[in-house]
DNA sequence: TATGAATGAGAGTTCATTCAT
DNA sequence: TATGAATGAACTCTCATTCAT
C-alpha cells in the first residue's frame, strides 16, 4: 500500500469520475452533460479532470466502451456457453434470452447511449459487439450445417444478428405490450425458420 | 412556421432555408448545425430566419419531418400497391425492396438523421413510419392467414417490421460486403421462414 | 372632401397609429412596446409607421405628450375655475380634487407612463404640467396674499405642487386603504395649514 | 448571487461588478446597460458574470438594494435619532435635513434609478424605505399626540412621508432656484402646519 | 496534485429600420 | 403610398478549457 498511495488514489478518483458521469448521463441526459457536472457530481473541481481525462469526449468514450463492454462479454458468454451444450431451437432460445438480458440490464443507460447520443459515439463498440456475436454465430452455423437451408452463414450470420438485435433492443426501449415470453418466442420462431428448423 | 409566406420571394426564402438547413445537417453534422451556419448557407441574415421559424428546432423538424414523410409514403404506397397485387413470396419481396428504395434515396441525410441526432428527434416521426407499415402488414397478414402459423398477427407484424427495418437500415448506412440481391433474398426468406411459407 | 382624400387618410392613419401605439402600451408594457407590434396592431405594415412617424420615440413622444397635455388641462381648468369662483379651503378643496380627477381618468396608461417608462421620457411634458399649476397656484397666492403667511409666493407654490401631486399620484397608483374623502380632506389640512389658514 | 466567492480574488471581482454595474448605470443610462458593458468596464470577460450572478437582472438588483438600503439607513438612523432627542419643529427639521442628506448622497445613481429604471424596479425597494420612515414618523406622532390636529396617524404619517419625499426627491432631481436653506423651511413648514404645531 | 477563478468564442434570438416591389 | 421581406448589429448567456495560486 505505500508503494503506490497516489496511483490507489488517483484510481479512485478516476472511477469516481467515470461513475459520475455515468450518473449525469442517466440522470440529466446527453444533452446538459457537461464537464461542469460531472466534476460536481464526483465531488471534484472542474480543473482536477482534466488531470485524468484529455477532455469532455476520453470521458464519454470510457462510459460508453465500458457499457457496451458489458453487455458484449455477457451476450457472448452466454452464446458460447449455449450455443455449444445445446442445439435447435433450445439453442436459439438462450441465445436470444441472453440477448434480451444483456440489453434489460441498464435501460436507462441504454436508453440515453442508443436515444440521446450521437449514433457514432456508439459506432464502434456498437460494431464490435455486433460483429463478435456475429462470428460467433457464423461459426455456429457452420457447424451446424446439416440443417441449415440458406447458403452463405456470414451473410445469414449478419441478417440475423441485426434482425435480433434490433427486436431486442425496440423491446427494452419501446416496452410494446407483449410479454418477454412472447417475444423471445417470436424471436427463436423467426431465426428457425429463416435456418429451416422446424419449431416444436 | 411563424408567419405563412405569401409573396413568391418569401416562399422562396423559405425553402432556401430548409434546403440550406438539410446541407448544413449533411455537411456539418448535427453537432455543428446553428442558425449562423443556416442563413449564411442560405445566403440570407441570420434574423430573417426567424420571420419564417421560431426557433432553430422548427427548422430541423420541418426538415426532419419532410424526410421520413418521404420515405413512409414511398414505402406504405409500394406496400399497399404490391401487398394486394401478389401474395407470397413476390409480395414480400416487393415490401423488402420498396423498404430498401425508401432508405436509399437519400443516405446522407439518413445516416445524419438516425446516427447523429438524438434518437428522441426522430421518434414520434419514426413510430409513425413504423405503426403504418405495421399494420398494413398486420392486416395483410389476418387476411393471408391460411398458410400462417404464428399466432398473433399483432405482435407478428411489430416483430417483422423491426427486424426488417433494421436489416435495410444497416444495409444501407453499414455498406456490409453483400449484394443487394442477396440481402433482398435473406430479408424474404426471413420473412417467409417466420411466415411458413415455402420458399421457392 | 375631393380636395384632401389622402391628407384625410393619412389623419386616420396617424389616429389609427397612435391609439395602437397607447394599447399596446398599456397591454404589453413598455419594455415590450415595438414598433412591430404597434403595426400590427394600427392594422399596417411596419414599413408604413415610417411614412408617418420618423421612429419608435416619435409615436411614444405623441402618445405621452397627449395624455399629459390632457391631464394638464383638466387639472388646471378646474383650478382657473374653482380658485376665482371661491376662497379659502373649499378653494383648496377643489383644486386637490381635480387633481386626483386628472390622475384617476386613465390610470393603465398613467401607470405605464410613470412606472414603466424611464422617467425622462415625461419629463419635458411632466415639467410642463407642474409648471403650469405652480404659477397659477403662486398667482393665486399672491391675490389672496393678505392671509399667507409664507415670504415667497413662488417657492411655496412650488412645494405645494410637488407635494400635493405625489399625494395624489401615489394614492391613485398604490391605492393604499384610505377613501378618496379622507386623502382629500388631508391634502387640504396639508395645504391649509402650510398657508396659514384655518381649517374649519 | 450564483456562487458564495471564498477567495480574496473573486470576492474582488464581484466587487469590481458591481461598481462596474454602478458606473455604467451612471454613464450610460438603463437602457444601454448590458452585460458585455458591464463586463467591458470591469475588465472581466462577459462569463466571468455569470460565475457569481445568475443574470443581468440580479447584477442591477443588487446595485439598486445597496442603494436604497443606504438611504434608508441613513434617513432613519437620523430619524430614530432626532425624534428622540427633540421635539416641534428642531425635531421635523432634522428629518427633513435627514431626508434631504440621504438623497443628496449620490445624486448620480438616484437620477438613474428614479428616472430611467422602470418604477417596478425600485417599487420594493423603494416602498421599504417608505414604509420604514412612514411607521416611525407614526410612531412619532402617536407619541407627542397632545398638539396632533389630524385624527389619523395612519394616513397623516403617510400623507407626510410621501408629500416630503417628493419635495426633497424633486429638489435634488430638478435643482429648482431655491437655496437648501429655503426649502428646508418649507418643508418645515408643511409640516408644522399639517401638524398644527406652531412656527417660530 | 488540486483548486476554482477566469476565459472567450460562439450560441440563439430580437427588433428598429430599410428597401425592392 | 403601401407593403412585407430582409437586414444585421447587438443582445443575453453557456461551457469546454486554461492557469495562477
Amino acid at each position: 500500500m505505500r508503494k503506490t498511495p497516489t496511483q490507489a488514489r488517483s484510481r479512485a478518483t478516476v472511477e469516481r469520475i467515470l461513475e459520475a458521469g455515468r450518473q449525469v448521463l442517466i440522470d440529466d441526459g446527453y444533452e446538459t452533460f457537461s464537464t461542469n457536472r460531472v466534476a460536481v457530481a464526483a465531488g471534484i473541481s472542474p480543473g482536477s479532470l482534466y488531470q485524468y481525462f484529455s477532455d469532455k469526449a476520453s470521458i464519454l468514450d470510457i462510459v460508453i466502451s465500458r457499457y457496451w463492454e458489458d453487455v458484449s462479454e455477457r451476450t457472448a458468454a452466454a452464446l458460447a456457453l449455449q450455443a455449444s451444450s445445446s442445439t435447435g431451437t433450445p439453442a436459439i432460445r438462450s441465445v436470444a434470452d441472453a440477448l434480451l438480458a444483456g440489453l434489460e440490464q441498464d435501460p436507462a443507460l441504454l436508453r440515453v447511449l442508443t436515444e440521446e447520443l450521437p449514433a457514432s459515439r456508439n459506432r464502434d463498440r456498437h460494431a464490435a459487439l455486433v460483429n463478435r456475436v456475429r462470428d460467433l454465430t457464423a461459426a455456429y452455423l457452420r457447424a451446424g450445417s446439416d440443417a441449415m437451408t440458406r447458403p452463405d452463414p456470414q451473410i445469414t450470420a449478419w441478417v440475423l444478428v441485426v434482425a435480433m438485435e434490433n427486436v431486442a433492443l425496440r423491446w427494452v426501449l419501446d416496452r410494446p405490450p407483449y410479454p418477454r415470453e412472447a417475444v423471445l418466442e417470436e424471436m427463436v420462431a423467426l431465426t428457425a425458420g429463416y435456418l429451416g428448423h422446424a419449431t416444436s
